[in-house]
DNA sequence: ATCTAATGGTCTATTTATGGAGCGTTTGGT
DNA sequence: ACCAAACGCTCCATAAATAGACCATTAGAT
């Protein structure tokens, strides 16, 4: 193939993606964790830990949040309980909020 | 298939993952965004977005953050200078780390 | 300096996610 | 009440990720 269709990732999401990397490498060399510990107690293998250090925009989102929680990356600055009652807040929320969107004649306006 | 092999995640990626989905779709609905808008302003399909929303562990994690951008929703609340800075920080700090993680014989105590 | 092993990379087979179409249902606007 | 459309879901073909083995290189400890 003579150009794989990379998807035209945003910035932000890029950076994003590679800075959780960054952070998960760095927790688990200060924490002296080798790749294939890692790997190990994250149920995945060596290659995909190497891949998700990188910054790989495709690896799943729960092996990268998994080798995150092994090397002690907290996503949402919050410990399990605020995760747990954040999720029945929106829950609740949720079930406030239209279910289905009509948008109006005019789009909403995106922030460019 | 008898049983699906499906990853034992922790109960603390499960949360995170589920969690994002939800304030996506929080985000989505109070914009008034249709699911197909965000769908092809992320580059993904519907159904993708569905999944997402939902919490599936298995969506690749550049699809995800490219919905949270698209909605509003940041994994860490900073701008994008912010982030930039931050690879930029870690990166220098990850060449002065060692480059080979050589564990002693007693092995690095996990939290519990 | 030497030795052990951690790392980074590539390759292949297999599993899995993804896109796209189609379906019936539900929703919100009129 | 009506209607256009958003939603949630399933199925299938295809594309992509993942596991696993392997190798060469490099790093760290002794």
């Amino acid at each position: 193939m003579a150009k794989p269709i990379t998807r035209p990732y945003s910035r932000y999401s890029h950076d994003a993606v590679l800075l959780l990397g960054q952070l998960i490498r760095r927790a688990r060399i200060e924490r002296k964790i080798t790749a294939m510990e890692l790997a190990e107690r994250a149920g995945i293998s060596r290659g995909l830990v190497q891949r998700i250090e990188k910054g790989d925009p495709g690896c799943a989102i729960g092996a990268v949040f998994e080798a995150a929680a092994v090397v002690g990356v907290r996503l949402f600055d919050a410990d399990q309980g605020a995760l747990t009652s954040a999720i029945g807040a929106n829950a609740a929320m949720l079930t406030l909020l239209p279910k289905a969107v009509h948008p109006s004649k005019l789009e909403a306006k995106d922030d460019f």
